[in-house]
DNA sequence: TTGAAAGCGCTAACAA
DNA sequence: TTGTTAGCGCTTTCAA
């Protein structure tokens, strides 16, 4: 039973040509119920699986598409990674997922793994927005869809989630409720959402003719232990902050430990909004606000652009999507009169 | 542009046979430094990359692993998957990864699917610990190795970590506090995980001279949502519990959702433990305290018995590793003697 | 050190 | 309705 049964044998056993074998696998029709049935038979007798392999070969496709993350232990990804997958499904493609662990070097590894392979298209939140590894895929045809951060070289669909109004909403929220000292805890300014993050929070203060200060925008790289770390150096300043908003949902994790660690008392003595739900923002007391996205929804809208491209790819002109972020407000960012 | 170059465009532009070329990117020698120069010029003009789609075909055998997993969106197995994927990359595998969403038709089809792509091997923690599918696999011989789940009808290289003593200290834990009502939300029990937590939970009950009470024994089924019921059957007891002990990670989430609506205070009317650790357990007050497992370890291992399993077939006896869960113990099991 | 050629398992054009 | 056959792009013998 070790060797593996090819479409030869089935014909063989069926005796008849390997061509009529193909058509019953591929259900071309235009074969005889007869012939069929002892086909069918054989198949099955021989558990014979036909091989992908070859097929694409000569069909030059693979009904496989590479999807590519930067952090897949981030409980963002799984999420639009569902979503891709579920609509992927539905269409008959399957996909292969790789995590970069945010390393450009990582990641054009993986492109060229991907191109070896034949993938038939690419959906891709890259670790490297200025990257040349993209050309690579478009020289060879790759349709490619861009989703949570841009591509800048070249003309990627994407599908993004409007990151400059959720921070914008976030930092009105705070100064609304009377905040004057406003921190925000940045992801790495050459990733779209960091950068827009940033720009949405310096919009707000503007528009509401807060001084921007530099003492209160710290640098972190989307990573829970930056998160822990900006919110110390926040502490230590002489004039602490009294409303925090963080950049992504595992620096908000590392910022809230840190909160407890300095007994820095979340919505009383600093107010909070986080960028991305966390599982832990309905349990903590006060309960987190948050800036919610819709990750399913990214992933299905994903795949939806890539399906086009890669099946009616005659001239479709470059496609951008924005979704809108949801604020959802609870207790951590409260007026408190007290410390402002 | 638009096509991609073979292995013969390399040749042609060098001025070499194939098969030379073909010596050149395998790095097997025996090409004199001046041709292979050429070669490797052509190469970089054309943007030569080539097919592992051919290439496979030719060596049977595509360096690709197949991961299947019940729930990509529990976070459990994301860092499971991470471990597999860094010892696989570090030997020069790839991965392909699929989610079942615990329906074992989807988990065969899946099965299929990596044989009809050739993957070299398999690890699954399967949906369905009695099925025959996994015959399909072996029929073709292919290795596999099950994880956190067995696989009931084959011998199987299998990593697992202790459940019994993992709850089974959980529980005692409690019974040592002083509890003598103790709950536990229980797994499904065609699975392993479901159905060892529940032995070890009667076993500590039992070494203790507890009865067992089948009103505080509550089925779930892994999601949050059962998590959250159960909680909710147990607070409307006559003689409410004053311990739970619940078996995974999602339904702690529900559970501690339910607690929370039901102002059924944790660490004061009624202590708790979790199987698995979660984000939250160190942000809710009290603390929570679970059985933590080694995720990490986990997908290395699996990956390691897989490895050896590929490359010397040779029969190796089965294997079967258990690895210890560890009993992090915080505030939400204090003992609190008024309500006992 | 190099090349010619067979063949991996399949699809699809063409012929019967 | 069925069969014959030419490749898909590569690796690998065998021969030169």
């Amino acid at each position: 039973m070790d060797n593996k049964p090819t479409i030869e044998d089935v014909a063989k056993l069926a005796n008849v040509s390997i061509a009529t074998v193909s058509r019953v696998i591929n259900n071309q029709g235009g074969v005889r119920k007869a012939t069929e049935e002892r086909i069918l038979n054989a198949i099955n007798e021989l558990g014979y699986i036909r091989s992908a392999l070859a097929r694409s070969m000569k069909k030059k496709e693979t009904n496989t598409i590479g999807i590519i993350v930067p952090d897949i232990k981030n409980p963002f990804f799984p999420l639009v990674v569902a979503g891709i997958e579920q609509k992927a499904r539905e269409k008959g493609y399957y996909t292969i997922l790789s995590s970069t662990n945010e390393s450009p070097i990582v990641e054009e590894d993986i492109v060229k793994i991907f191109i070896e392979r034949g993938v038939d298209g690419v959906i891709i939140t890259t670790a490297n927005e200025n990257g040349d590894h993209i050309k690579l895929l478009q020289d060879q045809g790759i349709p490619i869809v861009a989703v949570d951060r841009v591509i800048k070289k070249f003309d990627i669909d994407t599908v993004l989630v409007d990151n400059v109004s959720g921070s914008y909403h976030a930092v009105q929220h705070l100064i609304l409720q009377g905040h004057k000292r406003i921190a925000i805890i940045c992801g790495p300014q050459n990733t779209t959402p960091g950068y827009e993050r940033l720009l949405g929070y310096k919009k707000a203060l503007e528009e509401y003719n807060l001084p921007i200060d530099e003492t209160l925008i710290v640098q972190g790289d989307f990573m829970e232990g930056s998160g822990y770390k900006a919110t110390q150096e926040l502490y230590s300043l002489d004039k602490r902050p009294t409303a925090i908003f963080s950049s992504n949902n595992l620096m908000t994790i590392g910022s809230l430990k840190a909160l407890m660690d300095l007994e820095w008392k979340l919505g009383e003595e600093v107010s909070f909004i986080g960028f991305d739900d966390v599982d832990i923002a309905t349990f903590i007391k006060p309960r987190l606000s948050v800036v919610s996205r819709p990750m399913n929804t990214l992933g299905e809208m994903a795949f939806q652009l890539l399906y086009e491209r890669m099946n009616f790819k005659e001239n479709l002109p470059k496609r951008e999507y924005l979704l809108s972020p949801v604020l959802k407000i609870r207790e951590s960012c409260q007026l408190n009169n007290y410390y402002l």
